[in-house]
DNA sequence: GATATGCCTTGATCTGGATCAAGAGCATGG
DNA sequence: CCATGCTCTTGATCCAGATCAAGGCATATC
């Protein structure tokens, strides 16, 4: 079922801009998110927006389902929609022309990726598993931030909170060694999930090896060799490829930070 | 006289968040930028904006002067001000326990920094140069934002393209090979140099080779060899080691791009 | 103009992580 | 139950770039 409505999207035209099939209230899912949309609680993006506003987004937003390996756009594409995600997880890449890729982020429940005023996305957007997403257009959240200066300023704290990450992530491609890198990503999921209210321990990875490689800018070989022997040192357990235990979180973020451990 | 400034900065209390000792009409410098207080012209933040937003930020905005190896703030400081570089170059970084450093951004005349909303900034700011800058504190311009959406959609354009130079950036330092990095970062300083209309070639290093080394994720001692070759293979003319003349920037881009290019 | 002080360059060697090459699970499907 | 096709792990080598080690070559100081 996603399929279809997700070529739509592709193939969409300038007008696509503003237009949001599924934004009808006979087709809106129940919830309890703000604007009964979606169960985002707290982590909606409209969360704790005056009645007019939230109902002003809940005019132009649209719910979309994706299924795993959908692209949601390409690096290049106009940026008509910015958007939300309500369930599953995405992953954002540059590629170079001769294939080597670099994943510059991934995005959970509660993220929002996608803000590219009035230019073309920089990145490509794919659905690492099934996902919903809450779509806004660009241009309407626009028009909309011009008179409810709350929405311009959560898309600035949205937007700084990003661009701390890149700082961390930056220095992390720039001077961690593959060790350090490991740890810092796996504790790094590991807060992201607790900010959202999940708990921090044990962890599934949505991500094979191979975008967790191409995330922190190692080989798919160093990240399981890493992997292999945090577990073998008593800091991780993992009981499968994609579930993993902090055992000593203490010891790990150490690593994490620079400490010479080994 | 610009010790004394800093100093001030650098032990200011959470009251220094609205005071701002240079902006009175008095010690005003001369300008035919916007508010009057720089020559950014184009460039300036505040350009185009209404004049009576101008007056607002003119009020609270104030031009202060910082020697090279000045620090304008350090990586945890509470972010009272944003900055805008009227002239000489900033570098900003982040450093690890151990001493590793990662330099995440160059900043130049035109350029903006420090934003924060109520938190600390996540890096360190230091001059290259002798560096003349605009201040403005971060409430004050948190305020007038909510009253003049121009203001808030003119932080949220700057924080796009930085967020998007950033993308840029984690490609360089996750996927690219030495070359391709000292011939990315050649190209972008180029291009920046252009953008605020500066002639995109002969260009003037601010940085020396271990900043540069810093914030492409390499060493020294490759860099100089990178750009070694460039002179060798006519890409690049190197009259002495802070000027680089672009020969061949063709050749150069698809280098950077990721051609296999030798 | 001799001496110091910082880069910057260049050369020789070393090494962490890439690459190459098998296996080892572990689903899916017949 | 066994193929088929993954992805993940593990082992053996290789190599781009780091590290170690001298020199150049400016500008600054006296």
């Amino acid at each position: 079922m996603a399929r279809s409505s997700v070529t739509a999207l592709h193939t969409g035209t300038p007008a696509d801009t503003d237009t949001c099939p599924a934004a009808r209230p006979g087709v809106r899912a129940p919830g309890r998110g703000p604007c009964g949309h979606c169960d985002l609680g707290p982590l909606a993006f409209c969360d704790g927006f005056a009645p007019r506003t939230v109902s002003n987004l809940w005019r132009v937003q649209c719910t979309v389902p994706f299924e795993a390996h959908d692209t949601l756009f390409r690096e290049g594409d106009p940026g008509v929609a910015v958007y939300s995600i309500v369930s599953g997880a995405v992953k954002v890449y540059k590629l170079m022309p001769d294939g080597r890729r670099q994943i510059t982020a991934f995005f959970f429940r509660g993220d929002m990726f996608g803000f590219c005023l009035g230019g073309s996305y920089a990145y490509t957007a794919e659905a690492i598993t099934p996902v919903g997403v809450c779509r806004l257009p660009m241009q309407r959240l626009n028009d909309l931030a011009n008179t409810a200066p709350e929405v311009q300023d959560r898309i600035v704290r949205r937007m700084t909170a990003k661009l701390a990450q890149f700082h961390d992530h930056v220095l992390l491609l720039g001077r961690k060694t593959a060790r350090e890198r490991v740890a810092t990503f796996l504790l790094g999921l590991s807060d992201r999930a607790r900010r959202r209210g999940e708990p921090g321990s044990p962890l599934t990875l949505p991500m094979g090896r191979a975008d967790i490689a191409d995330h922190i800018g190692l080989t798919v070989e160093t990240v399981s060799r890493a992997m292999t022997r945090f577990k073998r040192e008593g800091l991780l357990d993992l009981p499968s490829a994609s579930q993993v235990s902090i055992r000593q979180p203490d010891a790990l973020r150490a690593i994490a930070e620079g400490a010479t451990g080994g």
